[in-house]
DNA sequence: TAAGGCCACTAAATCGGATTAGTAGCAACT
DNA sequence: AGTTGCTACTAATCCGATTTAGTGGCCTTA
């Protein structure tokens, strides 16, 4: 099947090769692409049957006793008429469709994006294709799509910091679930070592009195993120102050949540010399809360983000965070389900844990040694 | 068609209900999910015909003689056992895939993120799914994914920002696409509009000496863009000098070709007082390139950039740039596709216009009185 | 010369629906 | 009594491949 798909692909390239010399020879393939030949058709202009022109495309061992003679009259017809198989008459028989979906909170965003783009990269190298389905945190939504994406026939699904507790008829792994499903494999991160990473960081800094952005309820991540941090605050002796604790809130992607959860934060008076967010995109917005109350980052407070999405390098000041590897954790996803997909049988890892990176940038700095306490009483503007 | 995929949904919708009562019919439905019923099973389980059901379930003309309590029964039946079409199946037979192909440079990045964002909202409304096929830009790739996809037999296909020269047997709509391909529908931003925006905002505030980043030459807007700010800067009698041109270099969707081009700028000589960026990611590079160079952003330059991606409002300081409605752009894009595909027969706009903003935060200001020119000769670092 | 084996294919079933032309049965009308 | 018309369906073909179980012809070998 594999296979197939490979020769028909090399069959392509031979045939825009041709096309590029010739226009006439253009024009027609261009036709002749419009409404394409048939296995039928193309064995009656070779006098041969459908099934002996099909055994031979496919390279199945059934047409080991052809001679190379017949072979190479069947391959010259084929880029000849253009021939290219009706995919959904292959998939109806063969019960395959080389595709999987993908299932993702919104694709404008940077976390998905990250993830899906590690996706692809494996997908389409493989001859996969993929569908994209974003629910936006829709309860029918999240409900719907693994039933529509099934109608569909994938051969399997991906879904991506999505909570997850379907049991469906093909493989599923996803990228940042916690829910623990028979048969799924999660690809997680490895928390502990992500907050540690970033505790450690600020706590030899100076930093004790530390405030963290929480992440919002339905972010599969929350959960793990938040046990992690605690954990890793009890081992360096730092106080979590719920005062000093805000959870975002709304399902909009962008910086705004992760402003007005600051907001809050400053408006409760509470104090702190550094904040821990939950990812990148609310530490942009935390910083501009930040300014807005008159607190410099990092003089005042130092900020650490979560993900390393594209731009937090290229914030100014220059975010430091803790890198999640997003592309490869996608790719990851995907190389596990083909293997799931094509090898059954084989044994199945309920989870594949990746390492995070601390990326130390310019939004931590060592904590104001005067005080010990950054953060100036928050005055808010407007 | 259309109906089908209605009614299969409601359908489903009710099964839902149903099962998330009982626990036992829950598990049912799942394994009856497993394999689902063909077709004719449930028509020999109803003791009717495959066509009959096959009718009703369309809700077909023909069936308009049937009595509605056979009706019932075929549905009460098809809910019961669980029946899904075959997606396969119907494709094969009715030559329609209710999928669309879309081509995009890089999956991860803002500007194809947020278009694809505003396909997808209005596709999924509209029972369709799509195809993602980035092709980075390799000219191999941007050759090959059409006709994998038509291969797919997608409906139709929508490419984004790249370039276009197929003339394929489906619809197509690109988004920022520059080639006159008959057939073709070109969703573009006004880009007159845009440079002019752009250039009378700076022009006000007083600047004359304002250096460009031109896109690279593979973005299909690069072109019409430049020949747009060339007319706008004319009619404002602002000069272009060669020195104040740098263009984008690279393939990378991060700032960091903004950065470099900045940093050409800059090593020059070239003396201005504002930038113009070919989009908001170059613009972030451009700012930190500028920084590291000692000069500041706006007092010393001001930056105006273009598109108005997720976080151009969060970088610090907020920037000013030329929204692109992108989102729209790709509803728009999506819904000409839908209803090129659904009727085949209408008028055909080879172009839809949309119009820029512009969105004025804190990356320009009034150019410096005393001199006239803000910035400094450069002085880079490292 | 009968049996066996190989070569080069092919016939036919199958996947699961959509669709068109038709038909059996009955009532109403002429 | 024959025709028409309607109701309620169904038979059969088709979409375009894949795949299994052959098959006819020729060459060996005992």
């Amino acid at each position: 099947m594999c296979e197939t798909s490979h020769c028909v692909a090399k069959k392509k390239n031979k045939t825009k090769a041709k096309t590029r010399k010739k226009t006439a020879s253009a024009v027609r393939a261009l036709k002749l692409a419009r409404k394409p030949i048939s296995l039928k058709k193309l064995a009656d202009r070779l006098g041969l049957a459908p099934a002996t022109v099909s055994l031979v495309i496919n390279r199945s061992s059934v047409a080991d006793t052809i001679p190379q003679a017949t072979k190479d009259r069947i391959f010259a017809a084929a880029r000849k008429y253009n021939y290219r198989p009706n995919f959904y008459a292959r998939s109806l028989r063969t019960r395959r469709s080389f595709t999987i979906g993908v299932i993702v909170p919104e694709v404008s965003e940077g976390y998905a994006a990250a993830v899906m783009s590690g996706i692809e990269e494996h997908l389409l190298q493989e001859g996969y294709f993929y569908f994209v389905a974003s629910h936006r945190h829709r309860a029918d939504l999240i409900d719907e799509y693994p039933r529509l994406l099934l109608d569909r026939s994938v051969d399997g699904l991906i879904a991506v910091d999505t909570p997850w507790n379907h049991n469906l008829s093909v493989p599923v792994v996803t990228v940042s679930g916690h829910n623990n499903v028979r048969g799924v494999t999660n690809i997680v991160l490895n928390h502990d070592r992500a907050a540690e990473l970033a505790l450690k960081h600020l706590h030899h800094l100076g930093h004790r009195k530390i405030a963290f952005l929480k992440g919002q309820e339905f972010s599969s991540d929350t959960e793990a993120r938040w046990t992690s941090i605690a954990k890793a605050a009890r081992r360096l002796g730092i106080l979590i102050k719920p005062k000093r604790v805000a959870q975002l809130e709304g399902e909009s992607p962008s910086p705004e949540v992760g402003q007005k959860a600051t907001k809050k934060l400053l408006h409760h008076g509470s104090d702190f010399t550094a904040l821990f967010t939950f990812n990148d995109i609310s530490a942009f917005g935390a910083i501009r809360a930040l300014r807005d109350a008159g607190v410099r980052v990092p003089e005042d407070v130092s900020v650490v983000g979560f993900d390393d999405i594209q731009n937090a390098a290229y914030q100014n000041p220059g975010l430091t965070t803790v890198r999640q590897p997003l592309r490869e954790m996608g790719r990851v996803a995907a190389e596990i389900l083909l293997r799931r997909i094509n090898r059954p049988g084989s044994e199945l890892h309920d989870r594949h844990v990746v390492e995070p990176e601390l990326v130390v940038r310019e939004t931590t700095c060592r904590v104001a040694r005067a005080t010990g306490r950054a953060s100036r009483p928050a005055r808010r503007r407007s």
